[in-house]
DNA sequence: TCTGGGGTCCTAGGACCC
DNA sequence: TCTGGGGTCCTAGGACCC
C-alpha cells in the first residue's frame, strides 16, 4: 500500500435528482423528489427539508410540500452514468465501480505526466461537469475507506484530501455509522455498549467485535476503525446474480395473481439473463410478509439455464412449496434472483413466453388440420418491423 | 420508520463424499 | 463398528450497501 494520497473515491451528487434538474430547467434551485411511493433520490434542496432517500412518499410530502415529485427514468441514469465512467477510465487506468454513480480511482505512479491525485480530482470534477453536467464530489487518500468517508464528508459539489499524517485525527471523531458494515443492527448493539465513535471502537479488543458482529465482519470493523485497510482498487468481478421484485400492497392475493406475477418475474429476468449471455443454476424465491418477516426458498437446478421455461418451472415449484406459509402470514412483496451465474458462450436462443405461446398454437392448429409433429422453421418479427429473426425451436 | 428495487457477503446446519 | 477428520455443495437466514 501506498504511503501517499493516492485513492480517489468519485461520487456523484443526488445522482437521479439532479439528473432531473440538468434535463429541466424548470426543476433547479428548487426541491425535488423522485419516485412516488418512496423517495428513491432526493436534490439538496429537499435534502435540507429533511428529505432523506427510502423515505415514505407521504413522509417527504409533509416535510417539503412544494418539492416537484418526478417518476424515475432509469435510462437517462444509465446513460449518465456511462458517460461519467467513460470519463473516469480516461483520467486513470484503474477504476473499481462500485455502484451507478460511485468508484474508486487508483492514481498511483501516474504524478508524473498526470499530475497529483487533487489535480486529477479537480480537473475530472470540471469534465463531469462540463462534458455530462452534473456535480460530482472527490475523496482523496492513502486507503479505499478513508477516500470514500472524505467523499461523504466533502459533498455536495466537493473536494477533499485526507493527508496521511491527519488520518487518525479524521477517523476517531465519526460516528461508527461510518464504517462499512456497521448498520442499525450493529450500531445499536455498539451503543447499548456505550460505543459512539470509531475511536471508541478503535479501542475494543478484535475478539470483542468479532462476538458482537460475527467473525468476517468482527474482524473488519477491528482493522478499519485502526486504520488498517490494505485493499486495492481492482475492477470488479463480474455481476454474481441478477434479480427483480414486487411489492404488492397488503391487500390479499389470489394464487394465480401471485402466478402471474412470478411468470412476469421470470420472462423479465430470463431476457436479461440472455442478453448478459449468461446462464444461471439457482432460483432463489424471495417473500415478505404483512408482518415484517421475510422467507427466501432456493432451487438449484442439474444444469446451467436461461430457458424461460426452466426458470419458471423452478420457480412455480418454489412458490408451491411456500403456499403454507403464504397463506399464514399474508404476502406484501415477491422476488426472484438467479444466481451461480455462469458465462453461456453458445447462447442458445430461447424464445420469450408470448412467442413460445405463440409457436406451440401454431403447432397445435398445424397438428390438427395436416398431422405436422414439429415446426422446423420460424420467424419472429418484432413490434419494429424492422426487427426479424430467424428461429429454429427444439 | 415498516417503505423500493437492485445487489453483496457471511454464517450455520445438513447431506454427501473420501 | 456410532467412531474421525476434512472438503464441497445446497439451503435458509441475516446484515448491509446504494
Amino acid at each position: 500500500m501506498s504511503a501517499k494520497a493516492e485513492i480517489l473515491h468519485a461520487d456523484l451528487d443526488a445522482f437521479f435528482a439532479s439528473v432531473e434538474q440538468r434535463d429541466d430547467p424548470r426543476l433547479r434551485g428548487t426541491p425535488v423528489i423522485v419516485g412516488g411511493g418512496v423517495v428513491l433520490a432526493a436534490s439538496y434542496e429537499a435534502r435540507a427539508r429533511g428529505v432523506r432517500t427510502a423515505m415514505g412518499g407521504g413522509e417527504a410530502r409533509r416535510l417539503c410540500p412544494d418539492a416537484i415529485v418526478v417518476p424515475p427514468r432509469m435510462d437517462a441514469y444509465s446513460e449518465a452514468s456511462r458517460a461519467v465512467f467513460a470519463l473516469f477510465e480516461q483520467a486513470v487506468p484503474v477504476v473499481e465501480g462500485i455502484s451507478i454513480d460511485e468508484a474508486f480511482l487508483d492514481a498511483r505512479g501516474m504524478e508524473h505526466f498526470a499530475g497529483t491525485p487533487r489535480s486529477i480530482g479537480e480537473r475530472l470534477r470540471a469534465e463531469v461537469r462540463e462534458r455530462v453536467g452534473l456535480p460530482i464530489t472527490v475523496g482523496i487518500a492513502r486507503t479505499k475507506f478513508l477516500a470514500k468517508v472524505a467523499s461523504a464528508v466533502g459533498k455536495p459539489d466537493g473536494l477533499l484530501e485526507v493527508p496521511p499524517e491527519g488520518e487518525l485525527d479524521f477517523l476517531h471523531p465519526l460516528a461508527v455509522e461510518r464504517l462499512w458494515g456497521v448498520g442499525p443492527v450493529t450500531a445499536e448493539k455498539l451503543r447499548t455498549w456505550g460505543i459512539t465513535t470509531v475511536g471508541q471502537v478503535a479501542a475494543l479488543e478484535e475478539p470483542v467485535l468479532v462476538q458482537l458482529a460475527g467473525r468476517a465482519a468482527g474482524r473488519q470493523l477491528h482493522a478499519l476503525a485502526n486504520n488498517r485497510d490494505p485493499r486495492p482498487v481492482k475492477r470488479r468481478p463480474r455481476r454474481r446474480s441478477i434479480g427483480a421484485q414486487r411489492a404488492l400492497g397488503r391487500r390479499p392475493h389470489s394464487v394465480e395473481e401471485l402466478d402471474a406475477l412470478v411468470v412476469g418475474l421470470v420472462d423479465r429476468l430470463a431476457r436479461r439473463l440472455r442478453d448478459a449471455r449468461r446462464t444461471c443454476r439457482t432460483v432463489v424465491l424471495r417473500l415478505r410478509f404483512g408482518d415484517y418477516t421475510r422467507a427466501t426458498r432456493s432451487h438449484t437446478m442439474g444444469a446451467a439455464t436461461s430457458e424461460t421455461q426452466s426458470i419458471l418451472a423452478a420457480a412455480r415449484r418454489l412458490l408451491g412449496a411456500a403456499g403454507p406459509l403464504i397463506e399464514r402470514r399474508g404476502i406484501t412483496l415477491v422476488g426472484l434472483s438467479l444466481t451461480n451465474l455462469e458465462d453461456n458462450p453458445a447462447s442458445q436462443l430461447a424464445l420469450p413466453l408470448d412467442a413460445q405461446a405463440a409457436l406451440d398454437a401454431t403447432l397445435d392448429l398445424l397438428r390438427d388440420r395436416y398431422g405436422a409433429t414439429a415446426i422446423t422453421r420460424a420467424v419472429l418479427v418484432g413490434r419494429d418491423p424492422g426487427v426479424a429473426m430467424p428461429v429454429l425451436p427444439d
